[in-house]
DNA sequence: ATATGTGCAAAGGGTTTGCAGATAT
DNA sequence: ATATCTGCAAACCCTTTGCACATAT
Protein backbone atom coordinates (compact mmCIF):
# COMPACT_ATOMS: atom_id res chain seq x y z
CA UNK A 1 0.00 0.00 0.00
CA UNK A 2 0.72 3.40 -0.75
CA UNK A 3 0.16 7.27 -0.48
CA UNK A 4 0.46 7.94 3.37
CA UNK A 5 -0.89 11.07 4.11
CA UNK A 6 0.52 13.76 6.87
CA UNK A 7 -1.78 14.07 9.68
CA UNK A 8 -3.12 13.55 13.21
CA UNK A 9 -3.82 9.57 12.85
CA UNK A 10 0.01 9.47 12.15
CA UNK A 11 0.69 11.47 14.91
CA UNK A 12 -1.35 9.20 17.28
CA UNK A 13 0.07 5.85 15.83
CA UNK A 14 3.75 7.43 16.15
CA UNK A 15 2.88 8.95 19.87
CA UNK A 16 1.92 5.26 21.36
CA UNK A 17 5.17 3.52 19.15
CA UNK A 18 3.32 1.62 16.74
CA UNK A 19 4.40 1.07 13.46
CA UNK A 20 2.68 3.45 10.94
CA UNK A 21 0.96 1.11 8.37
CA UNK A 22 -1.83 1.94 5.67
CA UNK A 23 -4.55 0.14 7.50
CA UNK A 24 -3.74 1.91 10.89
CA UNK A 25 -3.99 5.26 9.41
CA UNK A 26 -7.46 4.31 7.42
CA UNK A 27 -8.75 3.12 10.69
CA UNK A 28 -8.40 6.22 12.36
CA UNK A 29 -8.97 8.36 10.13
CA UNK A 30 -12.56 7.07 9.96
CA UNK A 31 -13.09 6.70 13.44
CA UNK A 32 -12.22 10.51 13.98
CA UNK A 33 -14.64 11.74 11.22
CA UNK A 34 -17.33 9.28 12.88
CA UNK A 35 -16.94 9.98 16.27
CA UNK A 36 -18.08 7.17 17.47
CA UNK A 37 -18.39 4.03 15.57
CA UNK A 38 -19.20 -0.24 15.51
CA UNK A 39 -16.60 -2.26 14.61
CA UNK A 40 -18.93 -3.76 11.66
CA UNK A 41 -19.36 0.00 10.12
CA UNK A 42 -15.89 0.85 10.45
CA UNK A 43 -15.05 -2.52 8.56
CA UNK A 44 -17.70 -1.99 6.19
CA UNK A 45 -16.45 1.97 5.58
CA UNK A 46 -12.66 0.57 5.41
CA UNK A 47 -13.75 -2.00 2.65
CA UNK A 48 -14.77 1.13 0.39
CA UNK A 49 -11.33 2.21 0.00
CA UNK A 50 -9.00 -0.77 1.04
CA UNK A 51 -10.68 -3.80 -0.27
CA UNK A 52 -7.93 -6.35 1.10
CA UNK A 53 -7.80 -5.02 4.44
CA UNK A 54 -9.25 -8.14 6.78
CA UNK A 55 -11.54 -8.05 9.52
CA UNK A 56 -8.85 -9.65 11.18
CA UNK A 57 -6.82 -6.64 11.31
CA UNK A 58 -9.85 -4.31 12.24
CA UNK A 59 -10.36 -6.55 15.69
CA UNK A 60 -6.65 -7.20 16.28
CA UNK A 61 -5.77 -3.28 16.21
CA UNK A 62 -9.31 -2.00 18.01
CA UNK A 63 -8.48 -4.17 20.87
CA UNK A 64 -4.92 -3.60 21.39
CA UNK A 65 -5.36 0.30 20.83
CA UNK A 66 -8.59 -0.27 23.64
CA UNK A 67 -5.87 -1.63 25.52
CA UNK A 68 -3.43 0.67 25.42
CA UNK A 69 -5.46 3.31 25.81
CA UNK A 70 -5.78 5.25 22.25
CA UNK A 71 -9.36 4.48 21.60
CA UNK A 72 -11.94 4.22 24.34
CA UNK A 73 -14.83 1.44 23.80
CA UNK A 74 -18.25 2.81 24.34
CA UNK A 75 -21.02 0.42 25.41
CA UNK A 76 -24.47 1.72 23.91
CA UNK A 77 -27.32 -0.46 25.62
CA UNK A 78 -29.38 -2.79 23.00
CA UNK A 79 -26.53 -2.45 20.32
CA UNK A 80 -22.82 -3.37 19.93
CA UNK A 81 -20.11 -1.03 21.20
CA UNK A 82 -18.70 2.17 19.34
CA UNK A 83 -15.44 2.73 19.81
CA UNK A 84 -13.94 6.81 19.73
CA UNK A 85 -10.45 8.49 19.89
CA UNK A 86 -9.49 8.86 23.47
CA UNK A 87 -9.23 12.40 24.81
CA UNK A 88 -10.65 14.76 27.56
CA UNK A 89 -13.15 12.89 29.70
CA UNK A 90 -16.38 13.92 28.74
CA UNK A 91 -20.07 12.62 28.62
CA UNK A 92 -21.80 10.80 25.88
CA UNK A 93 -25.47 11.47 24.95
CA UNK A 94 -27.13 8.93 22.91
CA UNK A 95 -30.33 9.07 20.99
CA UNK A 96 -32.58 5.83 21.39
CA UNK A 97 -33.92 6.29 18.39
CA UNK A 98 -31.27 6.96 15.66
CA UNK A 99 -28.28 5.66 17.68
CA UNK A 100 -26.28 8.82 17.39
CA UNK A 101 -23.75 9.93 19.94
CA UNK A 102 -22.48 13.26 20.94
CA UNK A 103 -20.28 14.22 23.52
CA UNK A 104 -20.76 17.88 26.12
CA UNK A 105 -17.46 18.20 28.33
CA UNK A 106 -17.36 16.90 31.87
CA UNK A 107 -17.59 19.98 33.32
CA UNK A 108 -15.30 20.35 36.88
CA UNK A 109 -18.28 20.64 39.18
CA UNK A 110 -19.58 17.36 38.23
CA UNK A 111 -16.81 15.70 37.74
CA UNK A 112 -16.06 16.94 42.24
CA UNK A 113 -19.52 15.85 42.51
CA UNK A 114 -18.27 12.30 41.60
CA UNK A 115 -14.90 12.42 43.00
CA UNK A 116 -16.26 13.25 46.29
CA UNK A 117 -18.79 10.22 46.35
CA UNK A 118 -16.26 8.17 45.58
CA UNK A 119 -14.09 9.34 48.39
CA UNK A 120 -17.54 8.67 50.77
CA UNK A 121 -17.37 5.09 49.73
CA UNK A 122 -14.01 4.76 49.77
CA UNK A 123 -13.47 4.43 46.08
CA UNK A 124 -10.46 5.05 44.53
CA UNK A 125 -11.85 6.67 41.39
CA UNK A 126 -10.16 5.87 38.33
CA UNK A 127 -12.88 6.77 35.40
CA UNK A 128 -16.02 8.20 35.43
CA UNK A 129 -18.46 6.84 32.43
CA UNK A 130 -21.89 9.41 31.81
CA UNK A 131 -23.85 7.74 29.34
CA UNK A 132 -27.58 10.05 29.00
CA UNK A 133 -30.40 8.12 26.87
CA UNK A 134 -33.06 9.67 24.94
CA UNK A 135 -34.32 11.35 22.15
CA UNK A 136 -31.75 13.64 19.98
CA UNK A 137 -33.41 17.12 18.92
CA UNK A 138 -33.64 15.83 15.03
CA UNK A 139 -35.57 12.32 16.62
CA UNK A 140 -37.79 14.56 18.79
CA UNK A 141 -39.24 16.05 16.28
CA UNK A 142 -40.10 13.17 13.10
CA UNK B 1 -40.18 -29.03 39.78
CA UNK B 2 -41.64 -28.35 42.59
CA UNK B 3 -41.63 -26.54 46.07
CA UNK B 4 -42.41 -22.71 44.84
CA UNK B 5 -41.46 -21.01 47.47
CA UNK B 6 -43.27 -17.27 48.46
CA UNK B 7 -41.00 -14.47 47.58
CA UNK B 8 -40.47 -11.23 46.19
CA UNK B 9 -39.31 -12.93 43.01
CA UNK B 10 -42.95 -14.46 42.42
CA UNK B 11 -44.46 -11.04 42.99
CA UNK B 12 -42.19 -9.95 40.46
CA UNK B 13 -43.36 -12.06 37.81
CA UNK B 14 -46.73 -11.78 38.87
CA UNK B 15 -46.78 -8.10 38.20
CA UNK B 16 -44.85 -8.47 34.64
CA UNK B 17 -47.88 -10.66 33.74
CA UNK B 18 -45.61 -13.67 33.28
CA UNK B 19 -46.36 -17.17 34.00
CA UNK B 20 -44.67 -18.16 37.26
CA UNK B 21 -42.43 -20.90 36.40
CA UNK B 22 -39.69 -22.22 38.81
CA UNK B 23 -37.13 -21.99 36.44
CA UNK B 24 -37.84 -17.99 36.47
CA UNK B 25 -38.24 -17.98 40.39
CA UNK B 26 -34.80 -19.74 40.50
CA UNK B 27 -33.27 -17.13 37.98
CA UNK B 28 -34.66 -13.89 39.87
CA UNK B 29 -33.65 -15.52 43.46
CA UNK B 30 -30.02 -15.47 42.18
CA UNK B 31 -29.92 -12.09 40.67
CA UNK B 32 -31.62 -10.90 43.92
CA UNK B 33 -28.83 -12.70 46.18
CA UNK B 34 -25.85 -11.32 43.68
CA UNK B 35 -27.30 -7.72 43.06
CA UNK B 36 -25.09 -7.91 39.65
CA UNK B 37 -24.44 -11.28 37.60
CA UNK B 38 -23.26 -12.27 34.63
CA UNK B 39 -25.31 -14.49 32.05
CA UNK B 40 -22.41 -17.11 32.70
CA UNK B 41 -22.43 -16.89 36.70
CA UNK B 42 -25.95 -17.21 36.57
CA UNK B 43 -26.55 -20.21 35.01
CA UNK B 44 -23.55 -22.04 37.01
CA UNK B 45 -25.41 -20.85 40.17
CA UNK B 46 -28.41 -21.98 38.68
CA UNK B 47 -27.19 -25.29 37.53
CA UNK B 48 -25.80 -26.45 41.09
CA UNK B 49 -29.66 -27.04 42.54
CA UNK B 50 -31.84 -27.17 39.15
CA UNK B 51 -29.64 -29.75 36.82
CA UNK B 52 -32.14 -29.69 34.04
CA UNK B 53 -32.03 -25.81 34.03
CA UNK B 54 -31.22 -25.00 30.43
CA UNK B 55 -28.81 -21.97 28.96
CA UNK B 56 -31.52 -21.32 26.29
CA UNK B 57 -33.77 -20.62 28.96
CA UNK B 58 -32.21 -18.60 30.71
CA UNK B 59 -30.81 -16.56 27.78
CA UNK B 60 -34.31 -16.57 26.28
CA UNK B 61 -35.81 -15.30 30.08
CA UNK B 62 -33.09 -12.49 30.60
CA UNK B 63 -33.10 -11.12 26.90
CA UNK B 64 -37.16 -10.57 27.64
CA UNK B 65 -37.03 -9.70 31.08
CA UNK B 66 -34.74 -6.46 29.56
CA UNK B 67 -36.73 -6.08 27.16
CA UNK B 68 -40.16 -5.37 29.17
CA UNK B 69 -38.14 -3.72 31.82
CA UNK B 70 -37.92 -6.16 34.73
CA UNK B 71 -34.11 -6.24 34.80
CA UNK B 72 -31.66 -3.95 33.63
CA UNK B 73 -28.66 -4.62 31.67
CA UNK B 74 -25.13 -3.18 33.28
CA UNK B 75 -22.39 -2.79 30.38
CA UNK B 76 -18.49 -3.76 32.24
CA UNK B 77 -15.82 -2.22 30.39
CA UNK B 78 -13.42 -5.60 29.79
CA UNK B 79 -15.73 -8.34 30.45
CA UNK B 80 -19.54 -8.93 29.58
CA UNK B 81 -22.31 -7.08 30.72
CA UNK B 82 -23.99 -8.04 34.38
CA UNK B 83 -27.44 -8.18 34.88
CA UNK B 84 -29.31 -6.42 38.04
CA UNK B 85 -33.34 -6.24 39.53
CA UNK B 86 -34.58 -2.61 38.14
CA UNK B 87 -35.31 -0.33 41.06
CA UNK B 88 -34.82 3.65 41.14
CA UNK B 89 -32.10 4.85 39.35
CA UNK B 90 -28.98 4.75 41.07
CA UNK B 91 -25.03 5.25 39.91
CA UNK B 92 -22.81 1.93 39.80
CA UNK B 93 -19.20 1.91 40.92
CA UNK B 94 -17.48 -1.10 39.48
CA UNK B 95 -13.86 -2.46 40.98
CA UNK B 96 -11.23 -2.80 37.90
CA UNK B 97 -9.70 -5.37 40.01
CA UNK B 98 -12.49 -7.71 41.51
CA UNK B 99 -14.91 -6.87 39.75
CA UNK B 100 -17.19 -6.22 42.28
CA UNK B 101 -20.54 -3.56 41.55
CA UNK B 102 -21.70 -1.52 44.22
CA UNK B 103 -24.79 0.59 44.14
CA UNK B 104 -25.36 4.13 45.29
CA UNK B 105 -28.45 6.37 44.88
CA UNK B 106 -28.94 8.82 42.66
CA UNK B 107 -29.45 11.85 44.63
CA UNK B 108 -31.84 14.56 42.59
CA UNK B 109 -29.20 17.34 42.70
CA UNK B 110 -27.35 15.34 40.41
CA UNK B 111 -30.50 14.04 38.30
CA UNK B 112 -30.78 18.03 38.14
CA UNK B 113 -27.64 18.41 36.67
CA UNK B 114 -27.98 16.25 33.94
CA UNK B 115 -31.66 17.16 33.40
CA UNK B 116 -30.59 20.32 32.88
CA UNK B 117 -27.57 19.44 30.62
CA UNK B 118 -29.74 17.55 28.39
CA UNK B 119 -32.01 20.34 28.30
CA UNK B 120 -29.45 22.70 26.84
CA UNK B 121 -28.74 20.44 23.93
CA UNK B 122 -32.84 19.81 23.34
CA UNK B 123 -32.53 16.57 23.93
CA UNK B 124 -35.19 14.51 25.81
CA UNK B 125 -33.54 12.61 28.47
CA UNK B 126 -35.10 8.92 29.25
CA UNK B 127 -32.32 7.16 31.41
CA UNK B 128 -29.09 8.72 32.62
CA UNK B 129 -26.17 5.51 33.21
CA UNK B 130 -23.69 6.28 35.18
CA UNK B 131 -20.64 4.17 36.46
CA UNK B 132 -17.60 4.96 38.08
CA UNK B 133 -14.64 2.68 37.62
CA UNK B 134 -11.38 2.76 40.47
CA UNK B 135 -11.13 0.45 43.23
CA UNK B 136 -12.82 -0.53 45.88
CA UNK B 137 -11.87 -0.47 49.55
CA UNK B 138 -10.77 -4.04 49.71
CA UNK B 139 -8.62 -3.86 46.43
CA UNK B 140 -6.55 -0.93 47.50
CA UNK B 141 -5.24 -2.81 50.63
CA UNK B 142 -4.37 -5.44 48.85
C1' DA C 1 -58.09 -26.26 27.26
C1' DT C 2 -54.82 -23.34 25.76
C1' DA C 3 -51.38 -20.11 25.69
C1' DT C 4 -46.86 -19.97 27.38
C1' DG C 5 -42.57 -21.79 28.74
C1' DT C 6 -38.75 -25.23 28.72
C1' DG C 7 -35.07 -28.27 26.95
C1' DC C 8 -32.57 -30.03 23.35
C1' DA C 9 -29.73 -29.81 19.56
C1' DA C 10 -28.51 -27.45 15.69
C1' DA C 11 -27.50 -23.17 13.45
C1' DG C 12 -25.72 -18.66 13.48
C1' DG C 13 -22.61 -14.93 13.84
C1' DG C 14 -19.29 -12.28 15.97
C1' DT C 15 -14.56 -12.67 17.66
C1' DT C 16 -10.14 -14.82 18.23
C1' DT C 17 -6.15 -17.45 16.86
C1' DG C 18 -2.06 -19.38 14.31
C1' DC C 19 0.76 -19.01 10.84
C1' DA C 20 3.08 -17.70 6.52
C1' DG C 21 4.16 -13.89 3.95
C1' DA C 22 4.62 -8.78 3.78
C1' DT C 23 6.12 -4.44 5.57
C1' DA C 24 7.91 -0.58 8.61
C1' DT C 25 11.82 0.81 10.93
C1' DA D 1 17.97 -7.16 9.35
C1' DT D 2 14.42 -7.85 12.23
C1' DA D 3 10.62 -7.05 14.95
C1' DT D 4 6.05 -6.07 13.90
C1' DC D 5 1.99 -6.28 11.19
C1' DT D 6 -1.38 -8.13 7.89
C1' DG D 7 -4.44 -11.46 5.61
C1' DC D 8 -6.30 -15.81 5.37
C1' DA D 9 -8.81 -19.54 7.05
C1' DA D 10 -9.92 -22.24 10.67
C1' DA D 11 -11.38 -22.55 15.29
C1' DC D 12 -13.99 -20.90 18.99
C1' DC D 13 -16.95 -19.32 21.59
C1' DC D 14 -21.46 -17.09 22.94
C1' DT D 15 -26.06 -16.48 21.59
C1' DT D 16 -30.14 -17.49 19.02
C1' DT D 17 -33.55 -20.40 16.89
C1' DG D 18 -37.00 -24.14 15.88
C1' DC D 19 -39.52 -27.54 17.43
C1' DA D 20 -41.64 -31.11 20.33
C1' DC D 21 -42.94 -31.73 24.86
C1' DA D 22 -44.24 -29.95 29.40
C1' DT D 23 -46.51 -26.82 32.41
C1' DA D 24 -49.07 -22.75 34.42
C1' DT D 25 -53.31 -20.62 34.27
Amino acid sequence: MKNIPQNKSIEIIKKNNLKVTPQRIAILEIIESYGHITIESLYQELSLKHTSLSLATVYKNILMMVEIGMLLEVPVLGIKSKYELKKENHIHLICTSCGNIEDKPLEPSIENIFSDLAHQKDFKLQYEQIILYGLCMFCQAK
